[in-house]
DNA sequence: ATTGCATACCCAGTCCCACTAGGCAAGAGC
DNA sequence: GCTCTTGCCTAGTGGGACTGGGTATGCAAT
């Protein structure tokens, strides 16, 4: 019924696909894989997301990319953080917290 | 000291605002106030925001509104949820949930 | 060899929505 | 008079997810 909630979505995906990237260097369908894989399919990385957000993230110097092959042989883009892109997902990771748990306290208040 | 900076909304407006109503009737501007309170000021309501997004839920008919006196004895206009925007309240919960154990997975994930 | 599928990337355009930056108006208090 | 607070509103902006396309490669089965 309800697929990937696009609003919610809206601003988390960066922090998610930087976390992704901290435990080592992915091209972008496997980060994207990764996520869903992640969450039980509850968020899917739609295509059209993942690529501009990935431009974007690099465009800012938070990751930055090689091209080299996949597990499967192909052509892919590997990307990995910087050290700006790993302070700025310690910021991002905080500045969840505090948002979801003020937005709880709301939501959940009986 | 300079505050830390607001959290953005990033979709969860609505819902905050059925929330809000699901207490009883309220004008805009309250509503806006006792987000903050609830939240300990971490979500800032601007009205720029708000009001928009009451307009846009009265005309998906999920809330009714009522010019009417605040408190304060000034003219202002009041909101109730609608049976549809009481339905629509509990959807937007049980997503929010959904999508924020979704993103901990990931985020929190060591 | 050709069809089909999964992998892998990209872009132009659209839509939604929070936010910026104002304006308008009335009551309270100085 | 003047300012502060309360209360509502709108035009415009910008960011970011998504739609709907396209390109290309590797592999497996017909």
């Amino acid at each position: 019924m309800s697929p990937s909630p696009a609003a919610l979505l809206h601003g988390t995906l960066d922090a998610l696909i930087l976390k992704t990237l901290s435990w080592g260097p992915r091209h972008g369908y496997a980060i994207a894989r990764w996520l869903e894989e992640m969450t039980g399919e509850v968020l899917q990385i739609e295509e059209g997301s993942l690529y501009p957000a990935l431009y974007r993230l690099e465009r800012r110097g938070l990751i930055q990319s090689e091209w080299g092959t996949s597990e499967l042989n192909r052509r892919a883009k590997f990307y990995q953080l910087t050290d700006a892109g790993r302070a700025r997902l310690m910021e991002e990771q905080e500045e969840w917290t505090r948002f979801t748990d003020a937005v709880s306290r709301v939501l959940r208040h009986a």
